[in-house]
RNA sequence: GUGAGCGUAGCUCAAUCGGUAGAGCGCUGGAUUGUGGUUCCAGUGGUUGGGGGUUCAAGUCCCCUCGCUCACCCCA
């Protein structure tokens, strides 16, 4: 006997009935974003390593040391995706999509991997959706990516769900704050935590919003972003505000809400929910103007958000869930001495109706087929036997009701159609 | 990568001081051969994660290893 073999640690199947929950929640997605006109893309789940170090940034742990990466067998660094919006302007590069109608809408779907130890809500595959904009600069684009995305969560029947704001400013301001901010920190520098130290040269910002308490005292007197931005970075910042202000969105501005990935300026978001742990991060998302152009596109905006999807479900609202769950199916079966050949010619007529039926394979009595329809969680049994066949009618039976009646068999998809 | 807790049937768990593994749920069938859910009966279930050690005897004690869970870190 060989050693069983399992998914591989950090890596889960997902089954039925969950995996009607997982489509049912697409579904929205595919639906709410459609209706802001954006459309699907898909791109490699393999990627030139290259193109995470220049976007998501050498420096960070992400890059550094989360993610999968080996060479193919011409010696190519390839590397599993570890997020979506570097490869989405590659191909937004790639294709010349800038001679395109912008701002370009599109969105996707998918599993992305990082070598991280697993806990609550952190798996080494997880699945994202996501939505990027292209090619529009203004306050307008990041109002109405953020509509959209609090639109979708209250599709999905979400309630009081927080949006945390934050701008790191344009790349002078972020810059001119970096410096700042080093500057303070420096002689601090035994206070902080090991970990803030070793941030204070690779990814500063990231100190912000550390969870370690020593940090935080050292932070009281720190600078603040907000005094550093220059005007541009003010105003868009205001406007993006005034605009989730005018369509009542709730949101909360974080000061100390700073972003992992490098390519972040302006406009930076997350929402976090209860009942996640640790890793109660369910969406993040911010601007990335200067990523088009380090791909080496033309320098062209963009702003984005990606949502964890296992994250999403794991507190989905019940009653999306039982929702989803629901089945529409109606059953068939042959009672004896009728077989079950029978009752799958009936099924398939039926099926011809655009009816999904669920028909019972294998000659049994009445009782067992009833028993395994109630378990498949079916609402309507189609019963036929001797004395149906020989009358050209069926007997349809409610489970739910508890009640049946007898009609004949042209008549049934129109009733099983018209039937909740 | 660091730390803590936990691994017994498909699932949830029992098993006294170390004495040779059990229940519920589930699954399959049956209880007047054409009627489900409740109930009752029967059947199906395990190399106690794996390996080694101590012992007359190990699910139980010791060591190693693998896995799971949570937290740090990171972030969706």
């Amino acid at each position: 006997m060989g050693r069983k073999i399992q998914a591989v640690k950090g890596t889960r199947d997902l089954l039925p009935p969950d995996t009607a929950v997982w489509a049912a929640v697409e579904r929205a997605a595919r639906e709410t974003f459609g209706a802001y006109g954006y459309s699907e893309i898909r791109t490699p789940i393999l990627e030139d390593t290259e193109l995470f170090v220049r976007s998501v940034g050498e420096g960070t742990d992400i890059v550094g040391k989360e993610m999968y990466t080996f060479t193919d067998r011409k010696g190519r660094s390839l590397s599993l995706r570890p997020e979506s919006t570097a490869s989405v302007a590659r191909a937004f590069v790639q294709h010349g999509m800038h001679s395109a109608a912008l701002p370009l809408k599109v969105y996707y779907i998918g599993p992305h991997f990082r070598y991280e130890r697993p806990q609550k809500g952190r798996y080494r595959q997880f699945f994202q959706i996501g939505a990027e904009l292209l090619g529009d600069a203004g306050p307008q684009s990041d109002g109405e990516v953020i509509l959209m995305l609090v639109r979708f969560l209250s599709v999905l029947g979400f309630e009081g769900l927080v949006v945390q704001l934050n701008t790191v400013g344009d790349e002078e301001s972020r810059e001119a704050y970096r410096k700042g901010l080093v500057e303070y920190l420096e002689p601090h520098r035994e206070a902080l935590s090991p970990d803030s130290q070793r941030r204070l040269g690779s990814n500063p910002l990231r100190i912000l919003d550390s969870k370690d308490p020593a940090d935080h005292g050292v932070l009281q007197g720190a600078p603040r972003l907000e005094d550093f931005l220059n005007a541009s970075s003010a105003g868009h910042f205001d406007a993006v505000c005034e605009m989730l202000d005018r369509h009542d969105v709730a949101y909360s501005i974080e000061p100390r809400l700073v972003r992992g990935l490098d390519y972040y300026t302006r406009t930076v978001f997350e929402i976090i929910a209860a009942g996640l742990g640790a890793q109660d991060a369910i969406v993040g998302g911010g601007r990335y103007d200067g990523l088009i152009e380090e791909l080496g596109g033309q320098p062209l905006p963009g702003i984005g958000f990606a949502i964890g999807e296992d994250r999403l479900i794991e507190v989905l609202p019940e009653r999306f869930r039982i929702e989803a769950l629901k089945a529409s199916l109606v059953a068939v079966a042959a009672v004896p001495p009728v077989s079950a050949a029978e009752a799958v010619a009936l099924a398939e007529e039926l099926r011809s109706e655009n009816l999904p039926v669920l028909a019972e394979l294998t000659d049994r009595s009445v009782r067992s087929a009833l028993k395994r329809a109630d378990r498949a969680g079916v609402k309507w049994v189609v019963l036929l036997g001797e004395q149906e066949r020989a009358t050209g009618t069926v007997t349809v039976r409610d489970l739910e009701q508890g009640s049946q009646e007898t009609m004949p068999r042209g008549d049934l998809a129109t009733y099983l159609r018209r039937s909740p």
